[in-house]
DNA sequence: TTCACGATTGAACTCCGGTCAATACGACGG
DNA sequence: CCGTCGTATTGACCGGAGTTCAATCGTGAA
């Protein structure tokens, strides 16, 4: 209608590789979900700062909350690279040192973090399921550290437990005035917790 | 059109108190926002199942989101209450006697509590306010029985944390198979944990 | 240069959140 | 017993958002 008006050339099809473009939209997704609510967020909103068009969407994603499960995901993998750790160190360093790594991620995202791994549609099962993975990755990764012997079933639930405090806490420091609470107070505390807990256990 | 086949009375209108009508499409808004997503609950879903028009829940909530709202807010209020413990007692039973009431209530609701607290729409600020107003509840009545002495800024943050090391592993525990863990060691455990982490504050 | 694959579009459809003027239930006064 | 009045309640309507799909055109290969 007023297409001829503006000077712009008449396709604006660019067309691009199925990775880059995917790329692309997974991006703009954290920003977006990481900004406003799963709801608020309109596929109309991203599909115009894509500068696509709608349709082209639901060519790489089946759905929306497809799509918001495949920026989840992404989200949850970056969090898994940056707090690899160096398996030759002690278990003890790698327990501080992955704790570092995990509160400097989330200082670094900010509140994207919270907005993502809080927010977003936590009753839905497949984001629900996507969510517990992470937080499994963390726990299995303590529990290599363990000796087999001693194990007893009720250490799992603990150990969520504690996740639970990581992540808690950790949004508490975000949110929290500077000088409320120091990164390295966190992590003694984190780690203080966590070595009683499974002293407790482990007798 | 079709109605002249059913038997039903042409005007199936019954007039209603404005509370007992709120009360029935909250207990509503509780089942439904307790089993599916926040999004997949639609307004004439409610409508329908309480045997009313859409436009009669808009005259009792202005928006969906307020209704949610109003929804999470009585969840939240029963769990207050359902917490109350006698002040007359020891403030070490009264911490165990609170997380047992607490892990009580969380049985009894079930997977309901956790998509109410849990899921829903974290990133919402109205919905967000609710739940740090609980988990706040929590943090305040722990800190009225420790003398005021040293209180350092960095407690409420831990205590916040303490907070989610209880709601995770509650859920925990509601998820895994009988047998894991008792409700007596959850307690046990939750509570040593806060008191080593006063002991590592407050010294 | 041609061809064919598939990335991309845009219009159409449906469902849902939200609005509003009209309606009728039921309590109250005469 | 009967108006009549407030308001709980309806139903039709609207715009927007998720989703579908046939048609289109850019691009690499032949």
């Amino acid at each position: 209608m007023v297409r001829a008006a503006t000077g712009e050339k008449k396709t604006g099809r660019t067309r691009q590789t199925v990775e880059s473009r995917r790329g692309q939209l997974i991006a703009l997704g954290l920003a977006f979900f990481g900004t406003r609510a799963y709801d608020v967020v309109s596929i109309d909103d991203i599909a115009e700062a894509a500068g696509i068009s709608k349709g082209l969407l639901y060519h790489y994603f089946p759905t929306k909350r497809d799509y918001y499960a495949a920026v989840l995901e992404t989200a949850a993998e970056d969090l898994r690279l940056q707090t690899v750790i160096d398996p030759t160190l002690t278990s003890d360093v790698r327990l501080r040192t992955g704790l570092e790594a995990y509160l400097d991620f989330v200082k670094a995202r900010g509140p994207a973090y919270v907005a993502l791994m809080r927010g977003g549609i936590g009753s839905d099962p497949v984001i629900a399921v996507i969510l517990d993975r992470v937080r499994g990755h963390f726990i299995d990764t303590i529990l290599k550290d363990l000796p087999p012997h001693p194990r007893p079933r009720a250490l799992r639930v603990l150990l969520r437990g504690w996740v639970g405090f990581v992540e808690e806490t950790s949004l508490a420091w975000l949110e929290s005035p500077p000088g409320t609470i120091s990164r390295a107070q966190l992590v003694a505390t984190a780690s203080s917790v966590l070595v009683s807990l499974l002293g407790d256990m482990l007798t």
